[in-house]
DNA sequence: CTTTACCTTTACGTTAACGTAAAGGTAAAG
DNA sequence: CTTTACCTTTACGTTAACGTAAAGGTAAAG
């Protein structure tokens, strides 16, 4: 049972400690058409494929997305649109999520600036106040 | 009235046609504390530093934040705490901000990369499909 | 055969972030 | 003096993303 990230199936519980979050949580997902784990019995079992799937989700929310933006991402990593016409609508998709993502990408460069500003200020306060401390 | 963002003051209608927000959402962020304008009589008038403010919050939604940490993010900019505990727990908290925005950017390169890829097999495929009908 | 540790479904509850009336005030234009 | 175009507060409604019981099934351990 050791070493989770090498075993090729997994139970509800394994993925749940290993992203710390709640069963409840994944069974939302599946709720949601996010994952759709095959079953043993009634039991829910989840190959590899629906654990890169719950790792894009997660991903996606610790950038904002909603689930159905990390749904559209999943969709984009598989090629399973057969007629051109859906090919070419991902492949717009795809060019724009990238685009969104170069704007997110923009917005942390310019906060993580002021960020850095905002600590040397901050810095440059303490040792003020440490100054006027030692008077 | 040409040129909002030369103005010194603003209207609420004028700042949510600018960021194309409703002004239920602008006196929303007031309700939480996150922004405080003046007022003539019962209208309010924000000023720049408010403007600036609003834009702090919107970037924060833009990277998934909600607004208690756009909150918190507005506190980092402004070095109005004086007690130099209170200098060095905000000076912790910009750390660990900056740490989270390192983290975000770093899943942001790993999507941008993995959707370049699904781009490429989007564009073969498309081209393969053409291949295809053109027989 | 009972405890323990999992698994299941169903269903109501909660929080954040607003949306959407309703009901009324003000000030300039015609 | 009535439109028009703003402004205000109050208050109930809505959606997303889960949390939290409740009620029950299963399988291995002791």
């Amino acid at each position: 049972m050791r070493g989770p990230s090498v075993m090729s199936t997994y139970s509800i519980s394994d993925l749940a400690k290993e992203f710390d979050i709640t069963t409840r949580t994944i069974r939302f997902y599946e709720d949601k058409g996010l994952l759709s784990p095959s079953r043993r019995g009634q039991t829910r079992i989840y190959s590899a494929g629906d654990r890169t799937k719950l790792k894009l989700i997660l991903r996606g929310k610790r950038l904002g997305f909603s689930l159905e933006q990390s749904g559209e991402i999943i969709k984009m990593y598989d090629p399973s649109n057969n007629n051109e016409e859906q090919l070419k609508t991902l492949c717009e998709s795809i060019r724009k999520k990238r685009e969104q993502l170069k704007h997110q990408q923009h917005d942390i460069e310019i906060m993580m600036l002021d960020l850095q500003e905002s600590e040397e200020r901050c810095l440059a306060a303490i040792h003020t106040s440490q100054l006027v401390t030692s008077n």
